[in-house]
DNA sequence: TTGCAAACAATTGCATGCAATATACCCCCA
DNA sequence: TGGGGGTATATTGCATGCAATTGTTTGCAA
């Protein structure tokens, strides 16, 4: 009878939701997440971890017995997983997690810079009025991106990285942003490019994002929106 | 009801296979359209008409009276347009559908505009490789946003200029960025845009796109891209 | 009239059942 | 051994049913 799921899963990216629930912000009990977001949860934390492989065969009948609830929440996390872009259902046949041609990765890390930063010129901008906890949790977020470097642990690598821009967005102050970031899509594209690391530039990857962290912690606006951008456009042509 | 709206674009919509799909059927056949599909598109476009309000309560019963299926494949949509940030669902009470406050308007226009300026840079940079049939359709999405300025149309003006972008993307050539741009949180913002016009800026705002278009057109990149920038930096601006 | 509490009604969340159908298997034949 | 066709199986897509829970209304007392 025990339902013995999945702990409580604090993956490290959870970051403070920017107040994106503004409406209903009472799910701070545990107790009333619903299935769907514990399935959603659980799907990509199951890819994250590699539990699932990309192009794996999902059943809905069999998520559902693993998760030990019915079809119908199954079906209603898939079609959100649908959605996102991150899972694909052939009828009569089964779900499967996508997976990503380096050409479709490229581009993915095309409209990710030009997201990302925005939220890195943000950020800079507003460093000198962020509060002691965002400094605080920028500066954590930082040093596991080096402890995870050091280790030569590439999922955590990408992680940590994952993290930073996270927290880097919420500085950044605007809502959207955080909210796009968040979307399953971008979390679950961190998956496939840890794939290709640790890889020829290793060394490099975190220099670039040591250039990004100070020029940010100094309030350097310029030079951090130039950073990020170079660290990226490296990173695409390395791919290639 | 009143079809004066394009037909929904079938651009990048179709998320590219991954190469797994060793079987590949050539499925000429247009596989039928599922209930959930078109629950998605029905309460998206019953927004865009101006069917439903924002904050308009959802009752899922209803729902599916008015679309004439079962419950089911309604929740599955429902919970697509919830991952979408569309709707929200208030536990035995309803979903309804979002508004936005001022301040949410201008992050989402700034993370738009990071966006789409990938997709006019790269149009610009690609115009002379572009297909006739590209340019045939980028010539005619941007004579519809003429046409419906001079009509003083906003919605109409809105959507002729998210069609603008789609094709600019589709000319851009980076796939995701078309699939971001199409998921409905951002097709479903231009509806709440198109409240805030014909405001002061009317004139202005087709002489920005006509600045747009002329410049990738002539393939200027640099220009193209200062242009749509200057552009929503000057309708963020005005919003506040 | 107003405040409060308890019964009521409406709605969601989830489980289950069934028909349609794509896939996979198996058998037969060349 | 290899290929083709027919059947069986597996799985989805959708309908329906029920319990839990929330919002609403009503009744009662101050």
């Amino acid at each position: 009878m025990s339902p013995r799921i999945h702990a409580p899963l604090q993956l490290a990216t959870e970051v403070a939701h920017s107040g994106r629930d503004d409406v209903s912000e009472a799910s701070a009990k545990p107790s009333e997440i619903s299935h769907v977001d514990r399935l959603v949860r659980g799907i990509i934390d199951g890819f994250r971890e590699g539990r699932y492989q990309p192009g794996e065969r999902l059943v809905a009948a069999d998520l559902a017995a693993q998760f030990n609830v019915s079809r119908a929440p199954v079906r209603e996390a898939l079609a959100i997983l649908v959605g996102e872009g991150v899972v694909e259902i052939k009828k009569n046949y089964g779900a499967r997690i996508r997976s990503f041609s380096i050409d479709e990765l490229v581009e993915i890390m095309e409209v990710t810079e030009a997201a990302l930063v925005l939220g890195v010129r943000r950020c800079a901008e507003r460093i000198s009025s962020a509060s002691l906890e965002e400094l605080t949790r920028l500066d954590g977020s930082f040093e596991q991106m080096e402890a995870a470097w050091h280790a030569h642990d590439a999922a955590d690598f990408v992680d940590s990285i994952y993290y930073f821009h996270n927290v880097v967005n919420a500085i950044a102050g605007n809502r959207f942003l955080g909210f796009v970031y968040q979307r399953p899509h971008f979390a679950f594209f961190n998956r496939h490019l840890a794939a290709a690391l640790p890889g020829p530039g290793w060394d490099e990857y975190l220099d670039s994002y040591r250039r990004v962290y100070n020029s940010i912690r100094k309030g350097q606006v310029h030079a951090a929106q130039a950073a990020f951008s170079a660290h990226m456009q490296w990173a695409i042509s390395l791919m290639k």
